[in-house]
DNA sequence: CAACCAATTTAGCCTTGGCTAACAATGCGG
DNA sequence: CCGCATTGTTAGCCAAGGCTAAATTGGTTG
């Protein structure tokens, strides 16, 4: 079997290279980022669809499809799947309702998205770039570096 | 055609939240995010080979498959489709290297790897979380954010 | 140099998340 | 209350990225 467990390098005088981190440890981030990745569609979906009710009302399947900027059909398909995972609640061709379960993901999951984009914010990003990256990191930050931008943004806007 | 284009608010005394974004915008961050979704595991690939061959002199499929904490079908999966898109060179059953492109590609994905890691390090994120963050987040984090932080990395360390 | 073991590849399967096209229901304007 | 535009659903397609099982190759060792 090959090795790969003694880290060295064959040139002592090569470029100055951060080590590989040991195996174990390397594979465990992969398989974070993996796992975030099977949820956070789902979360981004339930999110919106609690900022549309909060904001509007009501939250339909167009506006949903206009905002993720991807077909009805699409949209469709995943109101099923949210359905089948006790997120939502709907009565066909009408407006969707967030279980109890759904209300609390969406809560969650607003609350990290706005502790990253005020972070971002309050580390001098321009809103809509912030806005940009924040879609995509919030499913990534631990509790831990969230906790640590939270404090952050507190000092800074104190 | 539904219309959620004026921003409104039903109830004037409900919890304060901010705004939806205009569709467009709001559109445009999901849109941001499946695109780099697209090329991420590419890119993560691209540098484990990468390092691989900086730090152990080859890449063998069987050390990224225990890396990746994946099957060694799945990377000889992907090793075929990465030749297909130029970025390796393989002859069957031999270690792997990379083309110029690939090599310029595991250079800056890299560099973005680093300097986020060592941007979470500088705000006080333990090493292991912050290995673990700035492998989900690095793909998401726009140029312009990525200069704030390596400035900020800078200033700290200084 | 034969045999065995480890590494690699291939085949075939599955789920997720997109799409288009066709069809069905809702609900207004007249 | 009818007709028609909008909205929602269904069917069927595709690519990506996982897996297991089986076949193949290559290296090492007795
Ligand atoms: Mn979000
Ligand atoms: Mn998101
Ligand atoms: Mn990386
Ligand atoms: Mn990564």
């Amino acid at each position: 079997m090959s090795d790969d467990s003694t880290p060295q390098r064959p040139f002592r005088d090569g470029p100055s290279h951060d080590a590989l981190p040991p195996v174990a440890q390397h594979a465990r981030q992969y398989e974070t980022v993996r796992n975030a990745h099977e949820t956070e569609l789902i979360e981004d979906y339930v999110e919106l669809i609690g900022d549309l009710l909060d904001h509007r009302g009501e939250a339909r399947a167009a506006d949903i499809a206009n905002r993720m900027a991807v077909s009805q059909a699409t949209v469709s398909k995943m109101i099923r799947r949210l359905n089948e995972l006790g997120l939502v609640t709907s009565q066909p061709y009408r407006s969707l309702f967030l279980t109890d379960e759904g209300r609390k993901m969406a809560q969650t999951s607003r609350g990290r998205h706005d502790i990253v984009l005020h972070f971002l914010r309050a580390l001098g990003v321009p809103d809509s770039t912030a806005r940009i990256d924040a879609e995509g990191m919030e499913h990534h930050v631990s509790d831990e570096t969230l906790a640590i931008m939270q404090r952050f943004t507190d000092e800074k806007d104190a």
